[in-house]
RNA sequence: GCGCCCGUAGCUCAGUUGGAAAGAGCGUCUGCCUUCUAAGCAGAGGGUCGGGGGUUCGAGUCCCUCCGGGCGCGCCA
């Protein structure tokens, strides 16, 4: 039941309609709408059309079989109907011609000059980056991505970059795709973890808050706290009635109480600005820090109480071993899954008739105190603006680019506070470990009658970042020698075990700018630092996010600081081929510049056919080109569909390598022809706009040189 | 015990709703810088898609079963 998550059919996504179209998928639809229309009106039957890009270029842009699911119904043979239907079909805008080929595939050729024309129409200026998302609609769909939520009581380290790398890139994603985003990062600083190092600082190093203070403004305090945590971890293991002293540092903090209450303030505000500060050097913002400390003082709980008393949610067990506590039965959401979605989840066990409480799951412990879950189904029914309480907000640090972040507070509004929460979409970065307590929240909105706040709450799980045996024993940690032969090893931060950001981070730029320093000796220290910042970030960035969610990542330092092959430094250099491109044509020969901006420009209006370089055989590596830059958008829609970032990857990667491919066979500058010289220019610029745009949607940014 | 995920080239991984001859990167071997940046390109080699059965015109993809690995099943979060 709770690895489910993993791999999800987003059955209940709103759909995309902001999504922009370019011209594949345009082309790509007219065709499926023709075949539909078409085997609607002379076989008076419907079937789905499917489509796919044919295995060769020779074979066409797009195809269909559908002529083998029509077989069936018809009581023919595939190949006599394609022919049926090909010989039949009205022209198609932007289709040349329709052909048989196998046995029975349907075959669309494009119309090159035309798609041509329309490709480079769509994508702007060739001067204007695209990166940048279009404002969203004031009454575009609101979504709300929850991810990064790293305890605040210790260093981030690789796991954690996981998390806030694919939130971050969904939600520049989701963006694209005209959804009104609002990013949020949940603090859990009420918890065991932060107690755990708060109970380190008074037992056993007696500090004073205002010593931990002072500790928490030096630079590294996320790293202190890290060593603590893994002593006090030993210390509490050492002997197991000192978890008492625990329980009381934890009933303490989440009651507000002493020394205790007054240092988990400091230790988890000074540790967020620390998180924030490494999250700041990917690139990612946020909108909003969600604090648990101001859900128990807003008592969001006691109302979300009543609403689950109130629709009967929520039961009083009496007797066996939940007895005393609020419990919530599973059973009734997994009924009203399997009814609602039969097909999608067809997959999931058929749930046995259990007569005890073993799908019952404690929201309240008999001494009356709540569960997180419990407080997690608080949190989400204010996220969906169901909840009749709200948070104030406060000021709580500038991104470099200016962006603001608020925390939550329980006291008052900075002046100015935006308003956050109330949306209609969720989604929430978690690890798939955590499966079972999403599942319980959806089940409570469910229960409370909120179907469609239920469908649209996406757990959007993902595997963890382990370390390869041999990247732990160079960490210096023990292995048990049977784990040696493991494909992966899992670390503990409560051992203090695990690679930190920061120091992959810095290592990472150290690696870069070794490389930067040999290839632009000419450039000044700051150029060079920013180049080497800007391809440790695109190494980093693609390592997390070519990989499958529900993939184990199993870390090793010598695959992440590759900068060759499948990277992001090869997207990015692709990118600085271009510029390079672009700046020498210009600076070459200012006549020879006007004409070839002539020559766009009358490429652009169908002046010149530019249908004439890409008709012959021999050009198809540059008509393979053009199509694969303009079929982002499918590529789009399918990270949408799936929410798998690796799609997007393998886009910018894939074009990238077709594009160094026609780079080392066409000598852009060199090219006499003059028609053909803007002409090849210009599909220069037009992949130097789908890279930069994919890559601002990676959170990458390729330099001008590197 | 129950549930979920995974098993594809020497290694690390792709392969959306089943579709045309199984892909990439790394590593190995061989070539290519007086050239728009070699963080690159060209080529070679490398696979019973864990085993077996089934459904289908068609299976790496769906179903069953077995083997091997991981995770989850708290009045923790």
């Amino acid at each position: 039941m709770t690895g489910l998550a993993v791999f999800p059919i987003i059955a209940g996504l709103i759909p995309f309609e902001a999504l922009r179209r370019l011209v594949y998928k345009v082309v790509e639809e007219r065709f499926r709408k023709a075949l539909r229309h078409h085997i609607h009106d002379r076989y008076k039957t419907d079937v789905p059309i499917v489509t796919e890009r044919p295995p060769k270029l020779s074979m066409g842009e797009a195809a269909s079989p559908v002529c083998f699911e029509l077989a069936k119904r018809m009581k023919k043979a595939p190949r006599a109907l394609a022919q049926e239907i090909a010989n039949s079909l009205k022209p198609i805008k932007g289709i040349a011609r329709v052909e048989v080929a196998g046995g029975g595939y349907l075959n669309a050729f494009f119309d090159r000059g035309e798609f041509f024309r329309a490709a480079i129409a769509e994508t702007g200026d060739e001067a204007a980056a695209v990166a940048e998302p279009v404002a969203p609609k004031g009454d575009a769909v609101k979504t709300i991505v929850e991810h990064t939520s790293i305890n605040p009581n210790k260093a981030a380290h690789i796991g954690h970059l996981r998390n806030a790398v694919l939130g971050d890139t969904f939600a520049r994603v989701l963006r694209h795709a005209g959804r009104r985003v609002e990013v949020q990062n949940y603090i859990d600083n009420t918890g065991v973890q932060v107690a755990d190092v708060v109970l380190g600082f008074l037992h056993l190093e007696k500090t004073s808050v205002a010593e931990v203070a002072a500790l928490a403004a030096a630079p590294k305090f996320d790293y202190l706290c890290w060593d603590l945590y893994a002593r006090v971890t030993l210390f509490l293991a050492e002997d197991k009635s000192r978890l008492e002293l625990r329980n009381q540092t934890l009933k303490d903090i989440e009651e507000g109480h002493g020394d205790a209450a007054a240092m988990a303030e400091v230790v988890s505000t000074a540790i967020n600005h620390c998180h924030l500060r490494t999250l700041d050097r990917l690139g990612i913002d946020y909108d909003l820090l969600t604090q648990e400390s101001d859900i128990l003082r807003l008592k969001f709980w006691d109302a979300a109480f009543a609403m689950l008393k109130q629709r009967g949610a929520v039961e009083l067990a009496t007797s066996g071993k939940n007895a005393g506590c609020w419990i919530m039965q599973l059973q009734a959401e997994r009924a009203a899954t399997a009814a609602g979605e039969a097909g999608a989840e067809g997959a999931e066990a058929p749930v046995e008739e259990n007569p005890e409480e073993a799908d019952a799951k404690v929201i309240v412990r008999s001494t009356g105190t709540v569960t997180y879950v419990g407080k997690d189904i608080a949190l989400h029914l204010w996220k969906f603006g169901l909840l009749e309480r709200d948070f104030h907000y406060r000021h709580f640090h500038k991104h470099p680019d200016g962006h603001e972040a608020w925390v939550t507070s329980s006291e008052s509004d900075d002046p100015g506070a935006p308003h956050f929460g109330q949306a209609q979409e969720l989604f929430n970065v978690i690890d798939s470990r955590q499966a079972y307590p999403q599942k319980v929240v959806v089940a409570a909105l469910r229960a409370l009658g909120y179907k469609d706040e239920a469908d649209h709450l996406k757990h959007f799980a993902y595997n963890v970042v382990a370390l390869t045996p041999r990247c732990a024993i160079e960490m210096g940690y023990e292995i048990p020698e049977e784990d040696a032969k493991r494909p992966y090893i899992e670390v503990s931060g409560r051992k203090g075990q695990g690679v930190k950001a920061d120091d992959l981070l810095d290592q990472m730029e150290a690696s870069a700018l070794k490389e930067v320093e040999t290839r632009q000796p000419e450039a000044s220290e700051p150029e060079r630092r920013a180049i080497a910042h800007a391809v440790a970030i695109g190494a980093l960035r693609y390592f997390l996010l070519r990989f499958t969610r529900s993939t184990v990542i199993a870390f090793d330092f010598e695959d992440a600081l590759s900068f060759e092959g499948e990277t992001g430094p090869y997207v990015q250099y692709a990118v600085v081929r271009v510029n390079g491109i672009l700046r020498k044509g210009a600076e070459m020969d200012p006549a020879l510049a006007i004409e070839d901006a002539t020559n766009m420009a009358k490429l652009r209006s169908g002046e010149i056919d530019a249908g004439k370089f890409l008709g012959a055989p021999a050009d198809d590596d540059i008509w393979d080109l053009v199509v694969l830059a303009a079929s982002l958008d499918a590529r789009l829609e399918v990270t949408l569909t799936s929410l798998e970032p690796n799609f997007l990857t393998r886009f910018a990667f894939d074009l990238a390598q077709m594009f160094n491919v026609f780079y080392h066979k066409h000598h852009i500058l060199k090219e006499k022809d003059a028609e053909k010289r803007a002409f090849l220019l210009r599909v220069t610029a037009l992949v130097r706009e789908q890279l930069v745009t994919t890559l601002g949607l990676l959170g990458i940014v390729a330099p001008e040189k590197m």
